[in-house]
DNA sequence: AATCTGTTATATATGTACTATAACAAATAG
DNA sequence: CTATTTGTTATAGTACATATATAACAGATT
């Protein structure tokens, strides 16, 4: 589990490490009951404050996607069961939203339905 | 041409501008040759500084979206002959990017890969 | 009982967003 | 030509988010 951050990028680094953690959910890099470092040693693993860290756990809890145990720290919950389903339907709503952004930005550019689709297909086939 | 702002939005002002015309240029509500408000008329009307309009107009000209004609103030311009190859090509690297960070937050909530193209494609059908 | 966990509090620095006035050069309408 | 309107630039101030830095806390585990 390589969090590869970047300090020069506009994303800020605590949403960089929430969507990196949520990738390698996606790629079953991490599993349910896996262990996430402390906000201390991977604070000090990435070479960022403490409060940074704990800051994308906080999000990735409000989420749903871990839990927090006591001393055993922040654990990779089973996202398809313990996600609330509320919290996954106002994902998917902003998931469509964005989708909706893109694809009028494309055609914007000059870009046809066809040429769309088979670029969000090329994609998806990068992560399923 | 009506633009919504939402100044509850965490989404800034001038990007919701932005935004908005670039969708109503994919629409074809805004056609090449079509004069935008003046950044002062705008601002008026939307209830913001004028600055913040003036910004979105400088996004959409660097993006090569609107070209500036001195008193006749922002025309739309043919953005599949204007906007520099360069610049969509940007934009096309940055929308594949984003289509699989889309994709792998959707496998994340325990979202299918058909289930992902199925959304996908409703929401194009809304542009396209 | 000692230790490690996330959490919370306070403080500071920086960058972005937005507002507010003001003035400028360039293009245009009269 | 002249006055007006255009986007542009300059300066200044407020507000908020990000990130840092110390410090202390309660809870769970070893």
């Amino acid at each position: 589990m390589l969090l590869d951050i970047d300090l020069s990028s506009q994303e800020p680094i605590y949403r960089q490490i929430r969507t990196q953690i949520v990738s390698a959910i996606a790629t079953g890099e991490l599993s349910a009951g896996d262990q996430l470092p402390s906000v201390r040693s991977l604070a000090g693993d990435l070479g960022v404050n403490m409060h940074t860290v704990n800051k994308a756990y906080a999000v990735l809890r409000d989420e749903g996607y871990v839990v927090m145990r006591g001393r055993s720290g922040a654990v990779i919950a089973d996202a398809a069961r313990t996600v609330p389903s509320s919290k996954a339907q106002e994902h998917k709503v902003r998931i469509a939203s964005e989708l909706a952004r893109l694809a009028s930005e494309f055609k914007a550019l000059g870009g046809t339905r066809q040429e769309f689709i088979d670029l969000a297909s090329s994609q998806v086939d990068t992560v399923f």
